[in-house]
DNA sequence: TCCAAGACTTTGAACGTTCTGATAGTCTTG
DNA sequence: CAAGACTATCAGAACGTTCAAAGTCTTGGA
């Protein structure tokens, strides 16, 4: 193995001077840093993490929870999310460390272990649920930490402590709908999960405000919301159900808001004789399917793309981007605040996939 | 910073017996091994990770590659494959370290990066693909690794230096087509990927098995089978218009076998009005509808679930775990042979899920 | 001519662990 | 009882880097 004192022999120079050419490059001359330079790529010299590590107290790692499986994911696009969240690491000379994650108890015990060997800088936590005992439990335990996803139960958060990024799924689902209602539809239903949480009151809201801001007035009542449990596992029976219950109540029913792809293709299903691809030449229906019904979801996720229906998507580079600066910003030592720069929220895009053009 | 040295002081011994303790419990006497645990216990002690892997040349982490996202994900179960494999490396006391990749030169190009750092043990490789550069690149240079899936491009694994772990594909097709012969199915036709690769052979194979086993004779067109391209944005779209042409030469269809869910799901559209889902009280079809079609699937990811139809199982579980056996092995020295605890097929399993009981 | 300031480089220590070899002390054996 | 083998422990070196401080050389102003 190389190090940097052969390095430093074969340039005629200290070991030192080799350590700065790598680490604050400037202070070199550019003669020295120039030969230097050459004597490491002759001797393939590469630089010893573990050592780096041990003496400088950082170990430019970060970690990340993932969840048991498909089933429990936070969300379809995790997957992609990880994908940017090293991508955007690597770019910052760090690296992302899984460990798998159960509940709220069993992640706590790990924070335990990982926080202490040196191992890990900085933690990536998403998926919270809405009482979540990890952020107050990292703050106090001094474990550096930025959230994917905002803590909704805010309390804790009066200080600012805590760093998040996220993406507004009120501006999304708002948009979405907005982007309905130029395409000439007039009774837009919405069909979700109950609004006890954070993220799903967050969708709904977006949804409602742009009727609002279009001053559409559904006289008795001013719009239908089913609600069903939040099984993801079910989620798209449980859209497909609470979608045949909002038609028979609303036939007139011309496009259906949803806060995740999951539910949108259970209310595509519902409506299938009047999609892309369920439209099985049934005469009975022409008068409808004339203006197909538009079903819209959210995360643009591949079930967006394959069923063709337009959705929202999530700037999922940006987020990570922003995590990653965070978390350097926050071991260089630079404290939290209340300012809007440790607290981000990205504007989502509608993906607009028009289903009439696919036919 | 509690180090081993303070433990040594209140414990009332050298640094180097309560390193022993860590390491090689058994040689230190039970009297001296239980002050010193109290010890560790009483100041908290966590040992240093990078300190030990400086000293001991090993880190005890192994890098596993992430795909962009959904769309080019090698399966889309991969994301449960990530969190096995997170928990089968934590119980050994191991971590997974997350790399973004995106081709395979560039992953070679990383590959350079990680190797040298004394950064990663071993590189856990997935979603090979048929002409793959990386296994050799890895074995010239001497880079431990491991693959999930069978490296199908051969000529390299003569000498049987690399270990893998995979699910053996023909066997589950074989397995749930029998299952769908054993229901009383008779006709039943084939829509997957164009038998190309090593996969799509296998799978396909498998079907092919199941039915010669059975005596299938289907005269002058013993099977069907729909090709194209292996484009995941468009498998569904793809199986659904494959399976549309099945159905028009072949009318008497009563089953059709996919070696995916996403083709799966396209082929149950096509076949919609017999479905679950889609009965929308059309009696023109009652007398196929009586006997509604099964369609099967391969992964049993969450589409499986949420449409409810027939598929293959991966035990990923089983999968991880032996992973992080060889790699623990392979670390310890042991030189990777031909017998067959280098090359593990996992038999998956078949999860039947009754159409008819569901409706 | 001298000194201070600046630019660059060097020296030695330190990070916390494991490895190597050595030292007592105890047990076996003939 | 002495020699050898084994047990339990210890002391110091080493892993490869960065930190802290000091050293050298050049430059320019007084």
């Amino acid at each position: 193995m190389v190090s940097i004192r052969d390095v430093a022999k074969v340039a005629g120079v200290s070991h030192q001077t080799v350590s700065n050419v790598l680490n604050t490059p400037e202070i070199v001359s550019e003669a020295t840093r120039e030969r230097i330079n050459k004597a490491i790529k002759l001797l393939g010299y590469k630089p010893n993490a573990a050592a780096r590590r041990l003496r400088s107290g950082h170990s430019d790692v970060i970690a990340l929870g993932i969840a048991p499986g498909s089933d429990h994911a936070p969300s379809p696009i995790f997957d992609s999310f990880m994908h940017q969240l090293a991508a955007a690491a690597g770019n910052d000379g760090k690296k992302v460390m899984l460990y798998a994650k159960t509940d709220q108890e069993h992640d706590i015990a790990l924070f335990e272990s990982l926080q202490e060997q040196s191992d890990v800088d900085a933690i990536v936590l998403s998926g919270l649920e809405d009482q979540d005992a990890r952020p107050k439990w990292l703050l106090e335990h001094q474990q550096l930490f930025a959230l994917f996803g905002r803590p909704w139960n805010i309390e804790l958060d009066q200080a600012g402590q805590i760093p998040w990024v996220d993406v507004d799924g009120f501006s999304g689902m708002k948009e979405i709908t907005k982007r309905l209602i130029e395409a000439g539809r007039t009774h837009i239903g919405y069909v979700g999960w109950e609004p006890s949480t954070g993220v799903a009151t967050d969708r709904y809201d977006g949804w409602k405000a742009a009727l609002d801001e279009a001053h559409f007035d559904y006289a008795a009542n001013p719009y239908e919301l089913e609600t069903w449990t939040e099984s993801v596992e079910e989620e798209l029976g449980a859209g497909l159900d609470a979608t045949a219950t909002l038609y028979e109540r609303h036939p007139d029913l011309d496009a259906i808001v949803c806060p995740s792809d999951n539910i949108a293709v259970g209310a595509l299903l519902a409506s299938s004789r009047l999609t892309k691809y369920a439209v099985v030449d049934d005469a009975r229906n022409s008068t409808i399917a004339d203006r197909p019904i538009i079903v819209t979801g959210f995360d643009n996720s591949r079930l967006a793309r394959s069923f063709a229906f337009p959705s929202v998507s999530q700037p999922l580079d940006q987020v990570a981007d922003e995590l990653v600066r965070m978390i350097r910003e926050i071991l260089k030592g630079v404290k939290v605040t209340n300012e809007p720069r440790w607290h981000r929220l990205f504007k989502p895009s509608v993906v607009w996939r028009d289903v009439a053009t696919h036919e």
